[in-house]
DNA sequence: TTAAGCAAGCGAACTTTTTCACAAAATAAA
DNA sequence: TTTATTTTGTGAAAAAGTTCGCTTGCTTAA
């Protein structure tokens, strides 16, 4: 077990290997070893092993994982045993979209408030959760407990919406506005642009024979050579 | 100019520079150079000018790059010049809320059709759009010259929509469902996992002192020892 | 108890991505 | 025309991330 700092890519891993360790539980099995897992996905099994390795030693050779063991550490590790309440600045669509959003309900994440600017849409409720006036954004987020914020407003609205979240002094952000936003201090800004998505399927479309991550040419090898 | 494959993560940021391009040329910028592009996000210079290398050479030394001419050169690389015509599965709360996406209407996308399984609910329009029956899948996406997917059904359909899509002959899929796909053949597919974004939120929630990305302790560097 | 086999853990090698640093090209000034 | 200045384009170095290959330790069977 190392004392590093963790990768983003690792703990997106770490995801996935949640869910499918949630299925594997559901279906009764009570070891997988990494091999296994790795066919799931597409994974290498190294990756696997290294990834949960930064954390501490979950397996046990000779039998690979304890399904329901690993499931608890990741959980753990993962901060999924904390609950979670959300503030969606932005009822218009993908706000709203997003108050009902499974991946939100089913887990520890519960939407508690939304905000808004406009005066017909203050008061309203989408379900159980009312929508606020944005200028109340504090006062609310303390009442509430509210500890993460998700940005579904016009990009040209973004940066002052998260200069206000910042002064709140939530420290978890989602961003859905197509636009680089400037962080300041300790804060973990998640920034979920479909429209760099979208052009990525467009550029893909546009230019035949880049598939998926899969190089058509082999880049040759550069060999490191010794004496 | 090399002749390699080009990695998402160069597209990616070609997205994020006309992004950046189109706002200079609406401000009546005529030239930037790579250190003032750099530092509007925070990138490196190098790095853009090495993004942009692989396509072609749209600098001018001792210049920089022409606002109005490296933008209709993105614009072309990412195919921005095509239109393309969009189809939604799942005509639920995030279906219907791509529909109308500022995203895809603002730019070259149009969402032309959506489906759903559901009676009630095909037959009925969002907007402008049309839910369909899935099971016309295939002949409406023919008819209506559709080219993109967005799969926005629950994780366990997921799967088998996927399968109807590349059946239908299309290329290039989005897809919203928190799970691991498999993908047959030269088709792109663009997973958008909220469900592991919130849970890299949850992580550094749960973990403090893991900012933004930034290391706190950086790594001792590894020296390659030639002799 | 010993031997065989499986699978985690882990250092080292390799690959990919990012950054550095500088020569080369263009412009502007002298 | 020459010189100074700017900024690209690009090898090479550094950093980050992934995969290999082997050692170690656990389990089961003889």
């Amino acid at each position: 077990m190392k004392v590093e700092k963790i990768s983003e890519l690792t703990t997106n891993r770490l995801s996935v290997y949640l869910r499918c360790l949630n299925e594997l539980a559901a279906q009764g099995a009570k070891t997988i070893s990494s091999d296994k897992l790795a066919a799931q996905f597409h994974l290498n099994s190294a990756q696997i092993r290294k990834d949960l390795a930064y954390f501490g030693e979950f397996g046990v050779r000779g039998v690979g994982y304890y399904v329901e063991n690993l499931r608890d550490h990741l959980t753990k590790i993962l901060g999924l045993t904390k609950e979670h309440r959300v503030a969606i600045i932005g009822a218009g669509r993908l706000g709203t979209a997003l108050t009902d959003y499974y991946g939100f309900t089913q887990s520890n994440f519960t939407v508690s408030a939304l905000f808004d600017s406009d005066p017909e849409k203050i008061g309203q409720k989408v379900g159980e959760v009312e929508i606020f006036d944005v200028k109340n954004f504090a006062s609310v987020v303390k009442k509430a407990n509210i500890d993460v914020a998700v940005i579904a407003v016009p990009a040209r609205f973004a940066q002052a919406v998260l200069e206000q979240i910042t002064k709140a002094g939530i420290k978890a952000v989602m961003n859905f506005a197509p636009v680089p936003l400037r962080v300041e201090g300790d804060i973990k800004l998640k920034t979920v642009d479909l429209t760099i998505s979208l052009e990525s399927l467009s550029y893909f479309l546009a230019s035949p024979g880049n598939a998926n991550g899969k190089n058509t040419k082999p880049m040759q090898t550069k060999k490191r050579n010794k004496t």
